[in-house]
DNA sequence: TAGTGGTCTAGACCACGAT
DNA sequence: TCGTGGTCTAGACCACTAT
């Protein structure tokens, strides 16, 4: 909120949410707005085009920025969000027991990932409730060299909320897959599921910002709890 | 191509698809690429926040640019590409079989969309397979207000490519999601499916570049064949 | 013709990392 | 201290849309 054009962004996309530019109006052109936030033309643009890539808006050349309809929630798999956040901001009335903390080495083939070494990690096992109902049982590996321990308090907290404002990590980005996969008996248990049902398994592997691999996660989603939202701009493969 | 900043960004990302800029390694700096480039900092600046957020690189303040190992495939989910594009980008040996195309009305509920009005459409069901695989089954409803008819020899090459080089039509951005559903008759015949079975089912609304909806698919994927990869940047709820 | 967004420039100052 | 990327400016020219 620091700089100019994030604060300039986040009071667009603020009045695009509360209506005060409504879905199908036009927000003030680039050269009024710059006027009216006392700043450069090209820092405006900034902003804007950060509301472009979230779908607030969409520009048209010689007409302007129109506003857009967005119904987005932004599920954990299009970006990288943590549960705990999720939560606050979509009002969910969840819950989440943890299972299991302790050591374990790194699965690694699981996730793709070639190496000779092995990577000490510590496990920890989430299953995340909706009203009593399980939804979602997240494993997550998170390396010893970077974070020596884990609490059970912070487990059960937030991993995401303890890695950036306790430790000061930079979470920066993250590569993911989604398959449809046969449940493990262990799965089937814990997610309650009926008999033939598969789930949703979505494995990432996340680094900070100087590009440091910490962090493995497997989330296995119920199928029929499993929704997920995407916005997404056209870009030819070239 | 045309413009300075999006031919240094193809040049950078072929230098760095060929390893002459390897992984690991750092870019030259922002003003030794003005210089190489003979352009500003600005337009360099433009060109290596596109390489971000691709994923080719990650920029690491009073650093450099580090080069990222990505393999990065980008299924269909993650953006908007067409299934013609995917074919030839990925070497894939896949045939696209056209199993009917007549007009029908939008089933708008089923894209979750609101609207009191009837939307006439050209409905075109297509079946991909790879080595005689059948892999996924897209259903398109194609808007007679913005294309008025498609030809079956259209269907079976590529919609995007007619609406974009013949129409001049600009496909810019959709909204999706993805859940998990029991198939119907129809579905288990085309994708060969076992009994008990889940599918995968993308439905997508796609605008153009003047924010007119345009097109309704839905694309039917067979569980043991989706595998979906994502590259996705950390950003905060706020 | 006037207004819009798209590109580009040359320069400035700052925050951060390495030395 | 020096070099890096991050932010910001004031201005320029272009392509497109509307009238």
């Amino acid at each position: 909120m620091r700089n100019k054009y994030s604060a300039i962004y986040h009071d667009i996309a603020d009045k695009i949410v509360h209506r005060i530019y409504p879905v199908g109006s036009y927000l003030p052109s680039e050269t009024q707005l710059s006027q009216l936030y006392g700043t450069s033309r090209e820092t405006i643009r900034k902003a804007l085009s950060e509301l472009l890539i979230n779908g607030f808006i969409q520009k048209i050349r010689g007409k302007g920025s129109i506003v857009l309809n967005l119904q987005r929630f932004n599920f954990p798999v299009s970006g990288i969000t943590s549960y705990k956040e999720l939560n606050r901001s979509l009002n969910m009335h969840s819950k989440t027991e943890v299972l299991c903390i302790e050591d374990r080495h790194v699965p690694v083939e699981k996730f793709d990932y070639q190496t000779t070494e092995a990577l000490p990690a510590t496990y920890v096992a989430r299953l995340r409730k909706i009203d009593q109902d399980p939804i979602v049982l997240d494993r997550d590996y998170i390396l010893k060299s970077v974070v020596p321990h884990i609490s059970h308090a912070v487990a059960a907290d937030s991993l995401y909320d303890y890695f950036e404002n306790k430790l000061g990590l930079t979470i920066s980005y993250a590569t993911k897959t989604i398959t449809v996969e046969h449940p493990s008996v262990e799965e089937k248990k814990w997610l309650a599921l009926n008999e033939y049902e598969d789930v949703v398994v979505i494995r990432s592997r996340t680094y900070l910002e100087d590009t440091t691999l910490f962090q493995f996660t497997e989330s296995i989603h119920r199928p029929d709890k499993f929704n997920f939202v995407d916005f997404a701009r056209r870009q030819k493969i070239s």
